[in-house]
DNA sequence: TTCGCTGCATACGCTCCCGTATGGAGCCTT
DNA sequence: AAGGCTCCATACGGGAGCGTATGCAGCGAA
């Protein structure tokens, strides 16, 4: 007996934390910590309020939690799949690439960095820049430069990162897309990376690669591609 | 119970509608366009909502009022201080200065950036940073530029701009200080501001000046300023 | 079948905020 | 001094969200 079939029916979700957790980073990316309530969450969830109440003391617990998930999401899935790369100029045009393609990611920092007034938050959001500035700093030190200089260039890259980030949000329309945008990610690669000092590779040709967000990432891309 | 005893402090304070937009601005760069109440808003001016509502219909209006007033501040006070200098070397290291000065009005841009979902705030947003980067723009053209490199180095110097506030923002611990931001500063216009196709000055020396926000703007600078 | 646990629904009181209505003190005019 | 205008206080109704209490269906175990 009992052949209840839970995957098609709707009856029986079965909410985990992490699915309330992911959700308001949802809403997160959109309106910050100050947009999760539980009673929209829910409706979100096509769910009340009784099954929260159930994975969480309070609303507190539910900001915790997700705060949690997106530092574990930035460290180990973003800074732990570049470390296979050997070579430190193609770890960090990695980075690149990287900080261009999540688009999604980058809104959520930035709604999230946005929220000065609270505390839990500025706390996560210090530990995650932080380290990133360190990772970049290490990389720099690896293509040959000395402690003194290796902070100030991975302070400028990573605030590139980021500002490209905010600009791409901002106004769309301005930022390049296409193979504009191909020839603004070598101006910074050659701007950002300077290998005048210790030349680890040659590399002369095209480091760049498919660069999987930058299509798929502006819609705006589509319309003024006509550049041949 | 006629007599109030408030005769003797200020009782007549004639709020203007100015300084409830300037109020509603100062939580704004804390916790963005949400943080905007009506009732908070008042005991913060330790007045009644009774005040509000006779300068202004509704929250709405409060809000468009306050952002209105941002991009006038924004655009007349910040743009319009610097077309005074006649080079564009020197305008664009300006505008560096003032990016890296003005803490408190960078705080407010992020703050206001991060509200996506809200439609009012993402239009004035996005005429402040296209305007900034079309006066970019125009400096790079001025630069000897052409119309194709121009925008890229635009979005470039601007991305910059505005990673730094954020950098700043995240991890102030980490953001250089005193001595190493003027390397940092250095460092910067050096790499964004490429003079070796049309050298229009010689500039030889120190082009940076007093740096006046860089001292105030980070509180964790006081403590390694070992020179005085 | 009965029991007990899980996962969620429903209902309620509370607080905070918005917007309106109304009154009232101060000041200015005539 | 009498009226009118300005600016704000007070009081009220309503809605949205938080947290709690309680009910209730499903499912496994005995």
């Amino acid at each position: 007996m009992a052949p209840n079939d839970l995957s098609s029916s709707p009856v029986r979700q079965n909410l985990t934390a992490e699915a309330w957790a992911e959700a308001a980073l949802e809403v997160m990316a959109g309106g910050g910590v100050d947009a999760v309530a539980v009673e929209p969450l829910a409706r979100r969830l096509s769910v009340t309020k009784g099954s929260f109440y159930w994975h969480f003391p309070n609303r507190e617990a539910l900001i915790k939690a997700a705060l949690e998930l997106w530092e574990q999401h930035e460290t180990v899935d973003v800074i732990e799949g570049l470390e296979d790369e050997p070579d430190p100029y193609q770890r960090i045009v990695n980075l690149f690439k990287r900080a261009n393609s999540s688009y999604r990611a980058g809104r959520l920092y930035l709604a999230l960095a946005a929220a000065t007034d609270d505390v839990r938050v500025n706390e996560v959001v210090q530990r995650v820049s932080a380290r990133r500035l360190a990772y970049l700093e290490k990389c720099y030190r690896a293509l040959g430069m000395d402690a003194s200089e290796a902070p100030l260039w991975a302070t400028f890259a990573y605030a590139t990162f980021i500002g490209n980030q905010q600009v791409h949000r901002d106004t769309p329309h301005k930022f390049p897309a296409g193979p504009k945008f191909r020839e603004y990610f070598k101006l910074m690669l050659r701007t950002l990376i300077p290998r005048a000092s210790v030349p680890l590779r040659p590399m002369g040709s095209d480091p760049i690669g498919p660069l999987a967000g930058a299509k798929g990432s502006d819609p705006s891309a589509s319309r003024k591609t006509g550049s041949g």
